[in-house]
DNA sequence: AATGAATGAGAGTTCATTCAT
DNA sequence: TATGAATGAACTCTCATTCAT
C-alpha cells in the first residue's frame, strides 16, 4: 500500500497521483485506503519518513565497517548513498521532488531526518579538514554539494545504463574526495 | 501572464497550480487566459523554454569575456550559472522540478536546450583535461555534477542568507575546479 | 438514472442535455452519476442499445403470434412497431435523433441492433414477393420506407390526439401493405 | 457564412456546433459573425427558412410542368422532393434534425413553410381521391407518410451509391403511388 | 478490514456573446 | 466591415473524503 503510493507519487507527482490510482495499484478499494491512512498527505509523509530512515540506516551501517580516516569514511557514505539511490530509485525520486508538498508537523519529522543525514556528511568533511586530510576551504558547502549529488542520482540513473551502480559509486566517491581536496593517488 | 504562471508553478507545482489561480495572478479572467495559451501544458512549456534559453544566453555571454584557460572558462560558466540561479530563482526551481510534467513535442524543445547547456560544460571540462589543466579521470561525470550543483542552487538559496550570490559563485567555482582536479593555489 | 438520461436527451438532445441536468432528474448528485457511468457517451449508448433491443423483442413477439401469410406478418410487425413508437415515444425520439452522436465501439453495437430490425422487415417483404402476395418491384426500398415510417411516428405522435395508437397502427399497416402492392379488400 | 453554418450544423448538430467553428469555416473571425447575425439561433432559423423556401420553390416549379392527373402531379412533386433531398443533402439533414432547436418567433416562420409543403402533398392526394384516381382510405396519413419519406432520404442517401438520384426518384414515386392506391401498370 | 454509494468542491476547457478599436 | 481581447456561465469529468453496511 505504501509502495503503491510510492510508485504513484514517483510517476505522477504528489498532486498528479490520485487516491483512486493508489488504491488500484495497491489492489484494494478507494475507501479501504482510509482505514489505513487518514489522508493523502499522510501517505506522502509516511513514505518520505520511511525512505529517509532507510537511507540513514544504510549510511550508518556503512560507517560502522569503515576505517578511521575521514577519506575512508567519506568514501563509505558516498558509496552507500549512491547505491541506495540506485536501488531505491523511486523512493529517491519522491524524496527529492515531493518533499515540498509536505506540510505541518508531518513535514518537521522528515526535515529532521534529512538534517541528520546532512549532518553526518558535514561531520566527516569537517573532521577531515581538522585532521589535515582534506584541504577544502569550504567544508560545509562541499558537504552539502556531496549530499545533493548523491540524492540527484535517483533522477538520472538508468538501470540499463552501461555502468553498474558500484562503478558509479566509485566515481562519485572519487569526485567527492576531489571536491574536498583530499590527496588522490 | 507567463510570469504569473511561473510564480504559480514554483509555489504549488504544475499539478498543484490551477489555471484559475494563474489567471487571477495575471489579473485577468480564466477564460481570457485561453485567448493567449491553448492549454496549461503550453504555459509550462513556454516558461521552461524561456528559462533555458535565458540561462544559455547568460552562460554564453560569460564565456565570451572569459580567458583562454579551461579553468578560467569553467570558473566563468559556474559563476554565471550560480548567479542566474540566484537571480532567476523561481525560474530555476520550476526548471528543475516541473520539467517532468512536460510531454510530447513541447518536451523535446526543452530537452534540446538542456542538452546544449550540459554540452557547454562538458566541452570545457574535456578541453581542460586534454590540455593538462584538469586531472580528473571522470570528465563527463564531473561536468554533469557541476551542472547539477549549479541548478540545485535554486532550490536552497535564500536571498536573505548571510552570503551574497557573488560569494556563493566564488565558492562553487572553487569546488567545481577542485572536482575536476585543477591545481588550486 | 437511464430513464433520466432518456428524458433529458429527448428534451434537449444529446449535446443540449447536461450531466448536471441528468443527475438532478435522477435525484442524485453530478459526481455520483460517474459512479455508475464512465462518461456521457455511455449513457447515450446504453439508452439506445436498450431501446433497440426492446423494440426488436416486441417485433419478434408480434411475429410469433402472427399467421403464415406475409401480409399477416407485415401487418403484425408494423402494428407492433407503431405501438412501440407510441408507448416508448421518448425512446423512439432519442433513437432517431441522437444516434448520430454515438461513436466508436458503442456505435457498432447499436448499428447491429438496427440492422437486425431492418432485416426483419426486408425478409417479410421479400418473402411476400416470392410467394406472389406482394407485387412491388422494389421490395428492399419498400421495406426501408416502412421501417422509416414506423420509427418516424415517435416524432409526430401526440398522446392526446384524436386517434388511438391502435387505430394508427391499423392505418399504417394498411398503408404499408398498399406500398408493397398487396391486394386490399 | 450561412453555408458554413449549414455545414457545421449538419456535421455536429446545432448544440454541437460552435460559433467559433462556424466562423472558421466561413473564413472570418468569431466576432465578425455577429455583424451579420444577432445570435446563433438566428443562424439556424435563417438556414432552415432558406432550405424550406428553396424546397417549396422546387416543388412548385415541378408542379407547373406536370400534367393534370393527380398521379402525374404526385409523381412530379415526389420526384422533385427526392432530387432536392439528394442535391441539398446537408440542408435536408439539418431541416430534419435541427428544427427542434428553433424557438420563439423564428420557429413559427419555419413551421409555416413546412406546413405549406405538407399541404401541397395533401391537396394532391385528396384531389386524386376525389377524382377517383386514388383509392386510399387514408389520404391525409398517406400524404404525411410521403413527405416523411422524401425528407428522410437526406438521412440515408449516399452520393456514391449504385443508384442515381433520378432512379431513386422513380422508385419513390412508384412507392408513393402504390401507397395512395393508384393503379400501377 | 472491506465495500460501493455518496458528496461538494474544483479541475481544465469551451461556450455564446460583448466591447473597444 | 472587421478584429482581438475580454467576460461569466457552463461544460464534462475528477478530486479527496465520508458514510452506511
Amino acid at each position: 500500500m505504501f509502495s503503491a503510493a510510492l510508485d504513484a507519487f514517483s510517476t505522477n507527482g504528489f498532486n498528479g497521483a490520485s487516491m483512486r490510482e493508489i488504491a488500484t495499484r495497491a489492489g484494494t478499494s478507494l475507501s479501504n485506503l482510509y482505514n489505513y491512512v487518514p489522508a493523502k498527505a499522510d501517505l506522502l509523509a509516511h513514505v518520505l519518513k520511511r525512505a529517509n530512515d532507510d537511507l540513514l540506516a544504510a549510511l550508518r551501517a556503512a560507517l560502522e565497517t569503515a576505517g578511521d580516516p575521514a577519506s575512508d569514511r567519506l568514501r563509505a557514505v558516498v558509496s552507500a548513498y549512491v547505491l541506495w539511490s540506485a536501488r531505491q530509485q523511486t523512493a529517491g525520486v519522491v524524496a527529492i521532488s515531493e518533499f515540498r508538498y509536505l506540510e505541518g508537523s508531518l513535514r518537521e519529522a522528515v526535515v529532521e531526518a534529512r538534517d541528520r543525514t546532512q549532518q553526518l556528511f558535514t561531520d566527516i568533511v569537517e573532521s577531515g579538514v581538522a585532521s589535515g586530510e582534506f584541504h577544502t576551504p569550504y567544508p560545509h558547502e562541499a558537504a552539502r554539494n556531496i549530499v545533493l549529488l548523491c540524492a540527484a542520482l535517483a533522477n538520472w540513473y538508468h538501470a540499463d545504463g552501461r555502468r553498474t551502480p558500484e562503478q558509479i559509486a566509485d566515481e562519485q566517491a572519487h569526485l567527492a574526495l576531489a571536491m574536498v581536496q583530499s590527496p588522490l593517488e
